[in-house]
DNA sequence: AATTATTTTTAGATTTGTCTAAAATAAGAA
DNA sequence: TTCTTATTTTAGACAAATCTAAAAATAATT
């Protein structure tokens, strides 16, 4: 069992390890809001309890059991948003605070349980896919909106950015998940994106477009 | 804001109340797993919060503020036990570690929502009251069943004893909440009682008699 | 290759909550 | 009242997770 604040690093070390290979001091410590001195002191930790791999001055890498861990709690977090958002009707962009906290309960049974209520949800609120309890992901196809060309139609599916004020902004242009959109334009000065939502013209941003996923269909 | 152990302490404290009053230092050191010296620290700290009233040697009585914040906690113990009978189908001896977890998240906004999905419960699986979020009480009006006469009848409501064992075995007899009952002999030589239980004769013994609460109707 | 800058680690201190062992206080019995 | 017992508190230590400041290693630059 590792504690509340084992548990974070671990999934902090997993999605880091997306981006990274392997994860450096430094951006744990940023992300995890701590100093990278604190962190090296938690990595000697985990790499004794053979949760990460840890070379001196190379940074770290989860072990096949640190990786389960993880996603685990990776599970666990977006089963919540899904229970926050569906039932209790949170906004998409209300739920990460408190998911934060739900992801460390302790009870296979809860989060089994949780999974069968809310109907064995595939993906979180932003799009975000849920593995199984074995760690297992389903296979996800999405594009990034602003590698869309001239004519390109597909359906919003995920974000890769959860920040408040991005979704809420997504919010209120209507660019929620589940909406078709198609391409118009992509203007070439800035890269920003003409599209048609629901037969309105829009127009978003590179930026934006960047953290819009979208499947094509 | 108060941490996880704080919170603890101050839920123990509430619950103790209700026996003894001022709640002795022993009391505490037994429900919370733990040494008189460590509870000792503790109330100094919860005394220099104004959590507590704490005199030397004589035990701590809870604040106000106290009172309030223990309160709170016994609302969202009780709302997430009725969540996880209800939503979750778990059982009513299975949900009390889980909640012991849950109680803890910091969110108004989730406690609130959760009260609303769960369609404002006046009490939990147990029966036990849930406070509105001002840390008002409904008023209850139980009696012990083993206080009961020949020829009483009630509803069962509620029960003064939680553990695992004890609920399987009322479960097992079915003297679940809801269910009517009606009294036909106080057995003298041991306290035991027969009753009627939908139709059905039945024998419990004077121990588990005291632990169920009716209300009579 | 030598120097500078960045990153990471060590060493030692701090905080929270806990412990043991010993001292102080309160309560009960003779 | 005095002795004995039980309860509570103090003093000092410990583990977990963090910090600062300084040292060491790596990476980048000239």
């Amino acid at each position: 069992m590792q504690s509340y604040t084992e548990e974070n690093y671990l999934k902090i070390i997993y999605h880091l390890s997306e981006i990274s290979h392997p994860v450096q001091t430094n951006a744990i410590a940023e992300r995890i809001q701590t100093k990278a001195a604190s962190v090296t002191d938690m990595i000697k930790k985990l790499s004794e309890k053979e949760l990460v791999n840890y070379v001196k001055y190379q940074g770290v890498t989860l072990t096949e059991k640190g990786k389960l861990t993880a996603i685990n709690i990776v599970r666990k977090h977006r089963l919540w948003e899904v229970f926050l958002v569906d039932k209790l009707n949170f906004k998409w962009d209300q739920v990460h605070e408190v998911a934060e906290e739900l992801e460390h309960i302790q009870s296979n049974l809860l989060i089994e349980r949780l999974d069968e209520f809310l109907d064995f949800p595939k993906v979180d609120p932003h799009g975000d896919p849920i593995p199984d309890k074995h760690g297992n992901f389903a296979e996800m196809t999405f594009v990034k909106l602003s590698k869309l060309k001239d004519g390109d139609q597909g359906t919003i599916t995920g974000v890769s950015e959860h920040s408040s004020a991005f979704l809420k902004h997504l919010e209120k242009l209507g660019l929620t998940l589940g909406k078709r959109v198609e391409i118009i334009d992509v203007v070439e000065f800035d890269g920003s994106v003409e599209l048609l939502l629901e037969h309105e013209k829009l127009n978003i941003s590179r930026e934006v477009a960047k953290h819009i996923l979208i499947t094509k269909n």
